[in-house]
DNA sequence: TGTAATTACGGGATACGTAAAGATG
DNA sequence: CATCTTTACGTATCCCGTAATTACA
C-alpha cells in the first residue's frame, strides 16, 4: 500500500499546482507515482478527487471537500511530528540546499566538508543552478541568493559581503594599457556577465550601493563567472566578478585588480529559506555554520 | 517505508492496551509488525514513544503528546474518508448539469422538479447552452447531448430516442398544399435548423439511419428550435424537428405531420459524463432518474 | 520458567522509475 | 508537435510472518 500520508501530500500538491507533471517535480517523484498515488486515494475513497484531461484539472466536488481535509490533517501531522521531533532539538536528517553554481563550487562545496565532520547525523542534498528556484515549491530547506534581495515572502539572513571589482591578467594590460577611470572602460574589452539584468553585462556598477555606473562592452558574454574567469586569465579582457571568484587570482597575481579608486560596488550573500514554519534544527546550524565562516571577513577578501 | 498512519494507528492501539501484544492481537497483526511500527515511528521522530520493559510499557513524555495528536489526526482523517466515501453512497452535493436550450426547457426543467422531491440533498446547477461544452474543462458533472455521438473519451449513455419529423400549420397547407414526396419539398418554404452541421438546414433526413436525404430550402432559418416552431405555428413554412419539440402541437393539431410514409430520421438523447471509473452517486441518480423518465417511450412521442 | 519484546531471515508483494503509448490543445 | 497523463514492465526494496533470541518477573 502506497503511504497514505503521502498520497495525501501529493493530492495537495497536484491540486496546488494543477498538474501531475508539476507536482512530480516538486516532490521529486516520477509522474508515474503521482499518477499511482492519485489513483490510490480514488479507489481508496471510491470517489474521483479529479477530472483530468491531458491539458486541465478540475477538482470534483468530493475532490475539493477532501483536499480541504488533507490540508488540515497534513497541516496537523506537520505540527505534531515537528513538535515531538528532535528535528527541532538536534540538527539531524537530510538538508536540501541550492546554491548557485559558481559561490557553490568555490564556497560551499570546501565547506561542506567540514560541515559533514561538525554534523554526521545531517546529510546534505545539493543543489547547484544558477537559475531562479521557488523553495517552497522545489521543497528546499534553503537557498544560496547574491545580490540585492527584494522577496519577501522569504526569511533571508545576511552571511557576508560580495564586492564585485574589476580585474584583467598582466598580458593584457600590457598589450592594452591599463584603465585608470571609469570613462577609459569603454575603450577597453569587457567581458560582460549576462545572468544577472542589473549590472554585469552592459552596465558596470562602483560604489558600495552602486552609486556610480559605467556603460561598456567586450566582444565575450556568458552566463557562467568561471568561464569568463577563465577568458580574462587568457588575457582576452577585463571582467567585473566578485571577490569570492576572482580573489585567488589577485592574491597569485595571476589578475590585476583595476580601478581600486573606485570602491567596489557591494552586495550580499544571503541565506534564504521558506517563512512560516519553525526553521529546523539542521537549517539553523548550516545557517550559523556558515555564518561563523565567513565573519567577519570572508575568507576571499584576506588581503585585498 | 511503512503507512505512516498505519504505524499511528499501532501506536494508538499500543498505548491504549498497554501492551504489543495485545494490539497485535487487536488488529490482526504479528507483534513483529506492531514493534516496527513503533520502531519506525519513533526513528521518523528521532524520539523515544514508549519506555518498555518486557512486562511494562510507559509512555515517554513525548509520547503523551504525540499520543493526543495521533487521536486527534486519526479522528480527522476517519472522518474526512467517510464523508467522501458517501459521496459514492449517497446521492447528495451540487449536480452541475449542462442542457441544450429547447430540450432543457421542455424535457429537463419540468423533470427537475420531480428530481428535487427524490433527491433533496441535491441541488442542481443548470447551464442551458446549445454550444459545445468541453465537460471538463469547465466542470460539468453531466451533459445532455442530443445527436449521435463520436467524442470516445467521454461515457455516453443513451436515455431516449429522438425521432425528427417534418410539420406545418394548417394554414399553411391550405395556402400551399400538402407535400407527398421528399421531391415535394423542394417546392416548398423549409425553415432551416442551423445548429447542426450534419442535417437540418439544407439537409433534411429521413429513414431511423438517415438513409434518405432531401434537400430544402427556405426564407428563415434559426439556430434555435422554439424560433422555428413559432413561425411554422405561425404558418410560415415547414419545419424539421424532434418530437420532444413539436409532439405537443401535433397532439393538440396546430402543427400536422407530414411525410409520416417516411420514416423519422432517429438520434439520441444522451447523458454525458466525464470520464473515469467512479461516478459520483448524485450523478448516476439522475442518469437512472431521467433513464427511467423516458422508458419504454418518452412522454413526447405519446400518441405519435 | 513463562510471557513479552526484539532480532534474524526468507518469500512474496509492491513501490518505484524507465520507456512507450495514448491523449490533447 | 510538444506536453501531459496513463499503461506496461522489470527490478530492487521492504513489508510481513515464522521462528529463534533476549529480557524480565
Amino acid at each position: 500500500m502506497l503511504d497514505r500520508v503521502t498520497s495525501m501530500q501529493v493530492f495537495v500538491r497536484v491540486a496546488a499546482l494543477g498538474s501531475f507533471s508539476a507536482a512530480a517535480r516538486a516532490l521529486h517523484l516520477s509522474q508515474t507515482m503521482v499518477t499511482k498515488h492519485i489513483a490510490a486515494l480514488e479507489e481508496r475513497l471510491g470517489i474521483k478527487l479529479l477530472n483530468r484531461s491531458t491539458r486541465r484539472l478540475v477538482l470534483t466536488e468530493g475532490g475539493r471537500s477532501y483536499l480541504a481535509a488533507c490540508e488540515r490533517i497534513l497541516a496537523e501531522i506537520e505540527e505534531a511530528e515537528a513538535s515531538a521531533s528532535l528535528d527541532r532539538i538536534e540538527p539531524r536528517g537530510t538538508l536540501r540546499l541550492n546554491v548557485p553554481l559558481t559561490f557553490g563550487f568555490r564556497q560551499i562545496v570546501p565547506a561542506l566538508a567540514e560541515f559533514s565532520r561538525l554534523y554526521p547525523a545531517i546529510s546534505v542534498d545539493l543543489g547547484l543552478a544558477d537559475r531562479y528556484v521557488d523553495l517552497i515549491e522545489e521543497g528546499w530547506d534553503l537557498a544560496i541568493r547574491i545580490g540585492r534581495l527584494k522577496d519577501s515572502s522569504l526569511i533571508a539572513r545576511r552571511l557576508a559581503p560580495c564586492r564585485i571589482v574589476v580585474c584583467a591578467a598582466p598580458s593584457y594590460l600590457e598589450a592594452h594599457g591599463t584603465p585608470k577611470t571609469l570613462e577609459d572602460l569603454s575603450r577597453h574589452n569587457c567581458l560582460g556577465y549576462t545572468l544577472s539584468s542589473t549590472v554585469g553585462a552592459d552596465r558596470w556598477a562602483f560604489g558600495a550601493e552602486g552609486e556610480m555606473v559605467a556603460s561598456v562592452q567586450g566582444n565575450l558574454r556568458a552566463n557562467n563567472g568561471d568561464a569568463l574567469l577563465a577568458a580574462a586569465l587568457a588575457g582576452q579582457g577585463l571582467i567585473y566578478q566578485p571577490t569570492f571568484l576572482v580573489g585567488d587570482s589577485l592574491r597569485e597575481g595571476t589578475l590585476i585588480r583595476l580601478l581600486d579608486d573606485y570602491p567596489a560596488y557591494e552586495v550580499g550573500v544571503h541565506a534564504v529559506l521558506p517563512s512560516g514554519r519553525q526553521v529546523p534544527a539542521k537549517v539553523r546550524a548550516f545557517v550559523e555554520f556558515l555564518s561563523r565562516r565567513f565573519a567577519p571577513e570572508p575568507e576571499w577578501d584576506r588581503g585585498l
